[in-house]
RNA sequence: CGGGGCGUAGCGCAGCCUGGUAGCGCACCUGCCUUGGGCGCAGGGGGUCGCCAGUUCAAAUCUGGCCGCCCCGACCA
C-alpha cells in the first residue's frame, strides 16, 4: 500500500477527492477500459450495506424485485420522442453479434424505462394488476464525454424502480413516495442532508412530466444530485400500449414512474463527510465500524495484548457491531492507525500494555480525532453509544455547513457575482435562493454561468413569492441555484 | 473537434539538450531489529525505455511517422 500523501482540500478539492477515493482503496479507473471503474472490496461492501439499507425500504413500501435484459432494441428508444432525444448521444449500440451483422441493432441499457414499458404492456390488463411495483438492481452504461470515479462513469451500477399505476394522483405519491425514502437513507443512514424540490422543465428527465431530485451540497459547496424520482404520466405507456381496463369497464393507459439512485451516492458520501486523513464513513454505512490495534513492545507482552484483542472485538461484534482485530504482523501500531484512517473506520479501539494493566482501552473517533479512555468493562455498549454519537454529529455537522452557505439573491448580477468563481477545485460554491421563473429560456441563461436550476424546495424556507429576477414575473417561491456535478 | 502536456520497473519520477552497458523514491521479497501515529539496518527480485522506420560503429537520448493517455474548453441526468 503507498504512502502517498493527500492533497489537502484547500489547495485542490477535485485532486483531494481522487487521493481518497484511492487511498481509502475505494475503486480505481478501470484503465483498460475507458470511463469505467472498478469498484474494490471496501468500496464495494459501502455500496452493499446502502444497498441493504435501500432494499429494506422498497421492499417495505410494496415493492419487488425482477431483472430486464441489458440489451434493449435500439428501436425501443425511439418510441418515446423526448427520450430518445435525450439518451440518443450517450448510447453504446451493438451492431455485430455471434459473426453477424444484427437485424436491428441492440443498444446497452441507458436506463430500462422503454424495455420494462414492453413487458408492463404484456403484464397488465386490468386494474386489479395495478399498481405494479418493480425494483431492479442492474448495471447501466451511458457514453459520458467526462468521467469522475463514482459521480459519472461510463458504467454504473444503480437501481432503478418501475411503477404503474391507475391514476395520476397514485403515480404521483408513488413518486413522491420513493424521494422520501430517498430522503430518509441520505440524511438518516449516510448523514448526508438534502433539499428536496421538483427538477425544472429544462432539467426534467427525458420523457417525464415531471421530475423530483435530492440535491446535496458537497464540502466544496458544489451541488449533486444525488437521487431523482419521476412521474412519467401516460408517455411511455401511449409509447408502449401500456393499457388497462378500468373500474367503469374503459380502457386507458396507466400512468408510471421511475425512480432510482447510484454509486453516485458514493462519491456523495464521499465529499460530504472525508478530511485531508481521507475517507470518513458514518457508522450505519461503514463496513467495518470498529478496529481493535494491538500494541505491544516486548514479546513478553504479545501473547497477553493480541489475546485480549481478540476478545474484546468479540464481544463487540456479540452487541452487533462490525468490529475486528488489526493483528497482523509486521506493521507498526501507527502504520495501522494510518491504514484505518484513510479508509474511514468511524471507531479505533488501543489496547497497550498500560491499557491492559488498569483494564481500559483508549477510544478513538475518526470524525473529531477526539481519544477517551473506557473501561473494559462495558465496552460493547460504550462503543455503540459512541457510534450513535458520530452518527449524529456527522450529520448535524454537515446540515451545518450546507445550512451556513446558503445564500439569497435578489439579481441576476448577484447570482453571477457569487456562483462565477465557483470551481470543482477551488470551492467556494454556495446553494443561491432566488426568484426564477420555471422556463427554458430562463435556465438558458443560468446555464451560462455554468450553474444551473437545481430543483424548485417542496419546503419554502425563503420568504414566498417574488418577482423573477429575469423575467419579473411572480413566482410562488425561491429556487435552488448552484454549481453542480 | 480546438488549445496545452505526457508516455522510462506495480506507482511517482530523473536521465534526453551534449548518443557510449538504465537510475532514484515508494511498494514488493529475505533476515535482523523495532512496535502508544507512516521504525531502522543489510541484502534481493523486477525494464521489449509507447510503436514503426531512419541516421549512426553505437539510440531511452537525434530525425520522421504512428498510437495511446491526461488536463482545459466544447458536450452532458
Amino acid at each position: 500500500m503507498s504512502q502517498k500523501k493527500i492533497t489537502p482540500r484547500s489547495e485542490d478539492f477535485a485532486a483531494w477527492y481522487q487521493d481518497v477515493v484511492y487511498q481509502a482503496d475505494l475503486a480505481e479507473p478501470a484503465d483498460v477500459v475507458k470511463g469505467c471503474m472498478v469498484i474494490k472490496p471496501h468500496g464495494y461492501a459501502v455500496w452493499e450495506r446502502l444497498q441493504a439499507e435501500l432494499d429494506r425500504r422498497f421492499k417495505e413500501t410494496g415493492h419487488k424485485n425482477a431483472y430486464f435484459p441489458l440489451l434493449i432494441p435500439e428501436s425501443f428508444l425511439r418510441r418515446e420522442a423526448e427520450h430518445v432525444e435525450g439518451f440518443s448521444p450517450e448510447l453504446a449500440v451493438v451492431t455485430i453479434a455471434g459473426g453477424k451483422k444484427l437485424e436491428e441493432p441492440y443498444v446497452i441499457r441507458p436506463t430500462s424505462e422503454t424495455i420494462i414499458g414492453h413487458f408492463f404492456s404484456k403484464w397488465i390488463q386490468s386494474w386489479r394488476d395495478l399498481p405494479l411495483l418493480i425494483n431492479q438492481w442492474a448495471n447501466v452504461v451511458r457514453w459520458e464525454l467526462r468521467t469522475r470515479l463514482f459521480l459519472r462513469t461510463t458504467e454504473f451500477l444503480w437501481q432503478e424502480g418501475h411503477t404503474a399505476h391507475a391514476s395520476e394522483e397514485e403515480a404521483r405519491a408513488e413518486a413522491r413516495r420513493m424521494l422520501e425514502v430517498y430522503a430518509d437513507v441520505a440524511e438518516n443512514v449516510m448523514a448526508m442532508p438534502v433539499i428536496k424540490g421538483t427538477k425544472t422543465q429544462a432539467e426534467k428527465f427525458a420523457g417525464a412530466v415531471k421530475s423530483l431530485s435530492i440535491e446535496a451540497m458537497m464540502q466544496n459547496g458544489l451541488a449533486l444530485q444525488a437521487g431523482t424520482s419521476h412521474e412519467l404520466g401516460q408517455n411511455f405507456g401511449r409509447a408502449f400500449g401500456v393499457k388497462f381496463q378500468n373500474r367503469d369497464g374503459q380502457l386507458d393507459y396507466v400512468w408510471q414512474t421511475s425512480w432510482g439512485v447510484s454509486t453516485r451516492l458514493i462519491g456523495g458520501l464521499v465529499m460530504t463527510h472525508s478530511d485531508d486523513s481521507g475517507l470518513v464513513l458514518p457508522p450505519r454505512l461503514a463496513p467495518v465500524q470498529a478496529v481493535v490495534v494491538p500494541i505491544y513492545r516486548k514479546d513478553t507482552d504479545r501473547d497477553a495484548i493480541l489475546s485480549r484483542s481478540h476478545a474484546l472485538a468479540a464481544e463487540l461484534k456479540r452487541a452487533g457491531i462490525l468490529a475486528e482485530t488489526d493483528d497482523r504482523e509486521g506493521f507498526t501500531p501507527g502504520n495501522k492507525f494510518f491504514h484505518w484512517e484513510q479508509r474511514g473506520v468511524p471507531l479505533t479501539v488501543e489496547l497497550g500494555p498500560r491499557d491492559l494493566a488498569e483494564n481500559k482501552v483508549v477510544l478513538k473517533r475518526r470524525d473529531t480525532g477526539l481519544k477517551q479512555p473506557v473501561g473494559q468493562e462495558g465496552l460493547a455498549e460504550s462503543a455503540a453509544r459512541l457510534l450513535e454519537c458520530v452518527q449524529k454529529d456527522m450529520h448535524a455537522a454537515a446540515r451545518e455547513r450546507l445550512e451556513s452557505r446558503t445564500v439569497t439573491a435578489e439579481s441576476f448580477d448577484q447570482v453571477r457575482g457569487i456562483l462565477e468563481p465557483v470551481t470543482a477545485e477551488k470551492g467556494g460554491g454556495k446553494f443561491v435562493m432566488a426568484h426564477l421563473k420555471d422556463a427554458p429560456e430562463v435556465d438558458a441563461q443560468i446555464k451560462a454561468l455554468k450553474a444551473s436550476v437545481r430543483c424548485i424546495p417542496f419546503e419554502d424556507r425563503y420568504g414566498g413569492a417574488g418577482q423573477c429576477i429575469l423575467t419579473g414575473e411572480t413566482v410562488p417561491r425561491r429556487v435552488v441555484v448552484a454549481k453542480a456535478y
